[in-house]
DNA sequence: CAGTGAGCGAGCTTCCGCTTGACTT
């Protein structure tokens, strides 16, 4: 029977729609994207892998024409969507109503084809609720290409981005980094708070700690204050203080301990009155209801968890019907929820607490697309925690969500905030002034129901009272104790995961359902680590971060992704167009430099400078350098510490690398070596290390040795490891190289461990061994039994192949699947070919491996001599030729 | 930044945003 098919884009949603839209609707999902430009070589079609774009998949020099393809794991459910669109009368596409949703519509409908005899419409709904849904059916309107366009810039500018500057990054500072338009600014976010508390230096301060007795009859009768000015000067306080430690305001007194200490003794005999007493009215509306990044912050100061277990736990939540979707910018409440609330608040905490007109909330954020509704319990009417039968953190995290919107329907709490100052003369004349202020909640409100943590903690939670006696102005009040107090400015908190995400979204950088993976892209980059919940900074991000910065100052930019939400904005609204926005933020225009001219400009980058970081001042002659290995000291030429280097340990934060570090550590630059005990026989002592080829023991010569006496070395067998390593096993691989024995010749044979793994050694005649135990218990005649064989030519070729799958179409070749250094390949004796990603040797198939093997034969033969010059020449004199060939052709194309 | 001896298929890494998978006992 014919039916209309509507596809949303989630599972979740597809299962509460069906319902609602009933037997003459098939509704179905897309999981998100169906198409995308190829994220890797491997996916990349064959017939664009040659152009010089192809790597981008973005046609630069035409219209910037992208390259879509269906990811391998899509193309099932795409055949799926088929074939329920075969038996339709109707296509509703009826994704997000944002710009991503907008595309996923136009994918859909350029990837399904329907027949022109099927009509295709276009729904939309921001709640899910039957009414909404039953209206968006009867109300769809086209698809807006305009807003297609828009997404389509972005995607492009994200993967030109992402793809040119990432290469330059390979070439100057590691292979395997990134940049992009958001994980860059992330980085750079942290960079820089790193660098102000590197900058940030402490300032000491003091004030009076007082306690004042308001008599008898005064409730309470004892309450603080604190000193607040003295000569009508304000006493200088923590926020009065630059990062630099200096005053940053005037007009204030900056009490040192000796000033508070003489000030304190002055007041010994002072009484004081009542200056003024100010009251002041203390409302606080409820917070708006949870979107993503609000959630995150509040999972993470409430719950302790990071922001990606909150969206997992989110996600099992909407999964399973319990809260709406989680991945919204959007504060707005159906109609239905907020009845929902309403009539929770009147049952819970009585009508008094219930507002008389529903609370609307406005978004905050500034590029929010407002596709959902907030995050708030599913449903008409609000189930409890207790009745959800939920547990663990599942139980946690809803109840959070739970109790946040209900408490947004709520009254706001009411009270009153009091100020009172005292003053008073000192011994020696001055007048000092003592202020204490109080807050008292007469109505809670909200409150009752939830109070948001803070991550500043020096601010008072909204629920905090602090009561204060009832005094008048001029009424005299005794001191029961006056202390000096101490203070000290803290340099800027650095970033936790959940406090990053609430500066990216300010900015208007990423999306709901990246943030959580923002963070994981920095900490799996190595760019940033967690010390406890602290996000800090290795000193990698700082050479990354620099080259950015100094190189591709536009791209780095704090405002470059707002104003490219404005740009988006304009074409989306038919203002400005694609391909000429594309076309500057590449090519340039103006004075504007692009992107493409940049990245050719960057030979010039001195790849050395960038990752050297000086640490104090010149004349201390230490710098940091960022190796291949970690962080390492280098001494300046020409400075105190010439010719030294020591390592930093990875952990290290950078803004603990001081000048006095930085010597202890070249004092003692062995970094962490594990203390092994004595060797029996030479009495050196034996230590373990880890080093640039893994860890390895080795012994300590005395200071005055002879330079050219190095210690011995071994590294450690793949079975060790440096946490059980023991003196008697150092003593074993220290034992290393061993000699064996003799051959009939009377040439050694001595077995020990190299870089290919362990090995005999006679003469110049080596053979590997098949285990690192072996190097200790090989017997000579076990040793001249492999002697006794030929010597295998290369691993690989030894191995029996892993499968076999049959003759190759083309070459009329075997085809076997291989084993070899490069991870697993098929060959049919004249073209070898990696498999992929996604292939298996278990699933592969002779289809797959002749495609794979065609792939592979056209890009042309091996090139073995076309890099390091030839050292010998290929064995096929065709081959040679074309060889040639293609290499000039590429070093052309580089210039 | 410890120090080592052969000869072996080179080819790939990377962006941001949408959304859930998961071969078995």
């Amino acid at each position: 029977m014919a039916h209309k098919l509507v596809i949303v884009e989630s599972p979740a949603k597809a299962r509460t729609i069906g319902g609602y839209l009933g037997r003459d609707y098939v509704v179905e999902s897309s999981i998100g994207h169906i198409r995308d430009l190829p994220n890797s070589a491997a996916d990349t079609p064959t017939k664009i892998k040659d152009q010089p774009w192809g790597r981008l998949a973005v046609d630069v020099d035409h219209g910037f024409e992208p390259y879509y393809v269906v990811p391998r794991d899509k193309k099932a459910h795409i055949a799926k969507l088929k074939k329920l669109l075969k038996d339709a009368d109707e296509l509703y596409l009826a994704t997000d109503e944002d710009r991503e949703g907008e595309a996923i519509a136009w994918h859909l409908l350029d990837e399904l084809k329907p027949g022109k005899d099927v009509p295709v419409k276009r729904m939309v709904f921001h709640e899910i609720t039957k009414q909404a849904i039953l209206e968006a059916a009867d109300n769809p309107r086209e698809l807006a290409m305009d807003l297609v366009e828009a997404q389509e810039t972005r995607r492009i500018l994200d993967r030109l981005y992402g793809y040119e500057v990432s290469p330059v990054l390979w070439k100057k500072v590691m292979s395997g980094l990134s940049a992009g338009r958001v994980q860059s600014v992330a980085t750079r976010l942290v960079v820089d708070r790193e660098q102000e508390r590197m900058k940030f230096r402490v300032a000491s301060y003091w004030d009076l700690d007082g306690t004042f007795d308001a008599g008898s009859g005064h409730d309470p009768r004892i309450f603080p204050a604190k000193l607040y000015s003295v000569d009508d000067v304000r006493v200088a306080r923590g926020s009065d203080f630059g990062n630099d430690g200096e005053l940053s305001k005037r007009d204030r007194v900056h009490l040192t301990r000796a000033d508070a200490e003489s000030l304190a003794g002055a007041l010994a005999d002072t009484t004081y009155a009542v200056r003024s007493v100010e009251s002041k009215p203390y409302t606080r509306k409820p917070y708006a209801p949870f979107r993503t990044t609000t959630l995150q912050q509040e999972a993470s100061r409430k719950l302790g968890m990071s922001s990606s277990v909150t969206m997992s736990v989110a996600q099992r939540l909407y999964e399973n019907g319990f809260i709406t979707y989680m991945r919204t910018d959007s504060t707005t409440l159906s109609g239905g929820a907020v009845q929902a609330a309403r009539t929770q608040v009147r049952e819970l905490y009585g009508a008094d607490y219930v507002p008389d007109q529903p609370r609307v909330y406005a978004s905050k954020v500034k590029n929010a697309q407002e596709a959902h509704e907030a995050i708030r319990p599913a449903g008409e009417s609000f189930r409890t925690p207790a009745q959800t039968g939920l547990s663990g953190d599942q139980f946690r995290l809803y109840e959070l969500i739970w109790m946040r919107t209900v408490a947004s329907q709520m009254k706001d709490a009411r009270g009153e905030s009091v100020t009172i100052r005292l003053g008073g003369a000192a011994a020696d004349g001055r007048d000092v002034v003592f202020s204490s202020s109080g807050r008292t909640i007469t109505f809670h409100g909200f409150l009752r129901a939830y109070v948001e943590d803070t991550d500043d903690t020096s601010k008072r939670r909204d629920d905090v009272e602090t009561r204060l006696p009832a005094l008048a102005e001029g009424e005299a009040v005794s001191a029961a104790s006056v202390t000096p107090e101490g203070h000290e400015t803290k340099p800027p908190a650095r970033y936790t995961e959940a406090t990053l995400i609430k500066e990216l979204e300010e900015r208007e950088i990423g999306r709901p359902s990246t943030y959580a993976s923002i963070i994981g892209t920095i900490l799996n980059r190595g760019y940033v680590y967690k010390k406890g919940t602290a996000l800090v900074p290795a000193w990698l991000a700082f050479s990354v971060t620099r080259l950015l910065v100094e190189h591709f100052p536009r791209q780095i930019s704090y405002e470059f992704t707002a104003r490219m939400e404005d740009v988006l904005d304009d074409i989306a609204g038919g203002r400005r167009d694609r391909n000429t926005e594309l076309a500057e933020f590449y090519f340039g225009s103006g004075d504007v430099e692009g992107l493409k001219t940049l990245v050719n400009e960057l030979g010039d980058i001195d790849a050395r400078e960038l990752a050297t970081f000086r640490v104090g001042d010149r004349e201390e002659g230490i710098n940091l350098r960022v190796g291949r290995y970690g962080p390492y000291l280098e001494g300046d030429e020409d400075g105190p510490f010439a010719g030294k280097r020591a390592n930093v340990p990875d952990d290290l934060p950078p803004d603990e690398l001081s000048v006095a570090k930085a010597r202890e550590l070249f004092a003692n630059p062995a970094g962490e070596e594990i203390e092994l005990g004595q060797h029996p026989e030479t009495g050196l002592r034996v230590v373990a290390k880890n080093g640039r080829y893994g860890p390895y023991v080795t012994e300590q010569l005395p200071e005055d040795a002879p330079k050219k006496d190095r210690p011995r070395t071994g590294s450690l067998f793949k079975s060790m490891s440096l946490d059980t390593i023991t003196l008697e096993d150092a003593v074993k691989l220290l034992s290393l190289p061993r000699v064996v024995g003799e051959d009939a010749d009377g040439v050694e044979i001595t077995a020990q461990n190299g870089r290919y793994g362990p090995y005999l050694k006679k003469g110049t005649d080596s053979r590997s061994i098949d285990s690192e135990e072996k190097l200790l218990s090989i017997t000579l005649d076990e040793a001249l039994a492999i002697y006794a064989q030929p010597k295998q030519r290369g691993r690989a070729a030894a191995q029996a192949p892993l499968k076999e799958l049959g003759n190759d179409p083309v070459s009329g070749q075997p085809v076997v699947v291989k084993s070899g250094r490069f991870g697993e390949y098929v060959t049919d004796g004249e073209y070898n070919a990696t498999l992929r990603k996604d292939d298996s040797v278990e699933d592969l198939t002779l289809e797959r491996a002749a495609e794979l093997l065609a792939d592979r034969r056209a890009r042309g033969p091996a090139k073995k001599a076309a890099k390091k010059g030839a050292k010998k020449a290929p064995a096929k004199k065709t081959a040679k030729k074309s060889t040639a060939k293609k290499a000039t052709k590429k070093v052309a194309k580089k210039s």
